[in-house]
DNA sequence: AGCACA
């Protein structure tokens, strides 16, 4: 009651303070920045930014009143403006002379985070988009989700607090991306705060918990027939029911997996009608769809845990989706339905015979894949299914020693083993993303 | 573009 609320809200002269009131700042301002801009005046012992309900107002707060002073006055009469990433940022004195309660960059807050997720659709947010979202930032060893008053919540542990914080300061009151979502679902948007607790207990690997540093924890009963969306589980075993769709995960991707490589790979024990590759987690995931179910056991059994080239390169993890029909709208280097209109037709225009070394001559009808690959015997062993990766040697004697057709070996291929973990982070850290949420 | 925190 007797707070300083009773004050005017302004005052056309601020009494000096060496605290100072920044506004217009950038979304993205970090402390650094604002440490930068008061540097050349005088110490900055304090900072906080990401502030008011914009979270583009900040205060910095310099070790004597002087340099406060000296900001202000320079900027008062300086032609260029105090910027911040190109942006003209507004300073006064604050109206308060010390800044409170802020705690001094690194020990922000925890490693854990508490995350509300808002929205009218918010509870039919998965455990694995979350996942998804929060590891663009880091390792994310565990998540709980949970239903409180306070609405569809979840801790999310990371490794360390300047994780948790950059996950933070990226994330909290965006909305998650919509294209993660299913498409019925409304915004939801993210509430950030730290949580007390350092690590969570996770007891069984379910829709609403999961340890991700531990594949062995028993997967709960009620989890297996969850309504979640993939359910692929670290430990992946025997817990989906057998699909004709199958998810595969390519690990060791040290070398382009194209969707023709994975077309042919794939058809080897049938006809691939769809094939859809999409990057997940910082790793490539594909769904290949077979016409049956028994295909797709086959090729399940006959693949996992197997290279796609050589030298435990690519290697192929596979489990079923929950899928049984693939949505495909577009052909493209990422998807591409291969389903025949009339049957006893050959594939449309997607040669799936192609792939990198063949197409790049190798040694004629030695180890090129041959043509069929593509018939339907399910049984056809993995081993000619390989890609020879050729470590830039297949031009050796052994191989008849082909004048004009040197096979290009798969490493200049411009895969880039080092892109980000996952590209919409780029969407988040730069403003193609509005505040209050979608990326456009 | 106008003052935080719990």
């Amino acid at each position: 009651m007797s707070s300083v609320s009773s004050q005017p809200q302004f005052r056309l002269t601020q009494p000096p303070s060496k605290v100072l009131h920044l506004r217009n700042l950038p979304w993205e301002c970090t402390e650094e920045e604002l440490v930068e801009l008061g540097k050349p005046f005088g110490k900055v012992v304090n900072t906080k930014c990401n502030v008011g309900p914009n979270r583009n107002q900040a205060f910095i707060e310099f070790s004597d009143l002087n340099q406060a002073i000296a900001m202000i006055s320079y900027y008062a009469s300086s032609s260029e403006p105090a910027q911040v990433r190109g942006k003209t940022v507004y300073l006064q004195y604050s109206n308060r002379q010390e800044i409170v309660n802020n705690k001094t960059t690194a020990d922000v807050g925890g490693n854990v985070l508490l995350v509300t997720i808002e929205g009218a659709d918010a509870r039919l947010v998965s455990i694995d988009v979350l996942h998804l979202v929060f590891s663009a930032f880091g390792f994310v060893h565990k998540i709980t989700t949970f239903e409180k008053t306070a609405g569809f919540q979840a801790l999310v542990q990371f490794s360390d607090a300047e994780t948790a914080s950059s996950a933070k300061n990226a994330l909290d009151g965006r909305n998650i991306p919509s294209y993660l979502l299913p498409e019925h679902l409304g915004p939801c948007t993210l509430r950030i705060t730290y949580s007390a607790h350092t690590d969570l207990s996770v007891k069984f690997q379910s829709h609403r918990s999961r340890d991700y540093t531990n594949a062995n924890l028993p997967v709960a009963p009620s989890a297996i027939d969850a309504n979640g969306m993939f359910s692929v589980g670290l430990d992946g075993k025997k817990l989906e029911p057998e699909s004709n769709v199958l998810l595969a995960s390519i690990e060791n991707m040290q070398y382009a997996v194209t969707l023709d490589v994975l077309h042919m790979v794939f058809s080897s024990f049938g006809p691939v009608q769809k094939i859809a590759m999409f990057d997940k987690n910082g790793g490539l995931q594909a769904l290949i769809q077979y016409p049956d179910v028994q295909t797709a056991v086959v090729a399940k059994e006959a693949l996992e845990g197997h290279c796609i080239y050589d030298g435990g390169f690519c290697k192929l993890h596979l489990s079923y989706s929950r899928h049984s029909d693939l949505s495909i709208k577009v052909n493209n280097d990422r998807s591409r339905t291969t389903q025949f209109q009339h049957c006893n037709d050959e594939p449309p225009a997607f040669n799936s015979g192609q792939q990198p070394v063949a197409t790049h001559g190798g040694p004629p009808g030695s180890h090129s894949m041959p043509a069929q690959m593509n018939n339907n015997n399910p049984y056809l062993p993995l081993e000619p299914c390989r890609l020879k990766m050729g470590h830039g040697m297949m031009q050796d004697a052994s191989h008849g020693g082909l004048p004009h057709a040197p096979a290009m070996p798969l490493q200049t291929w411009s895969y880039a083993i080092a892109r980000p973990p996952l590209s919409y982070i780029n969407l988040f850290s730069h403003s193609r993303i509005s505040r209050s949420g979608e990326c456009y």
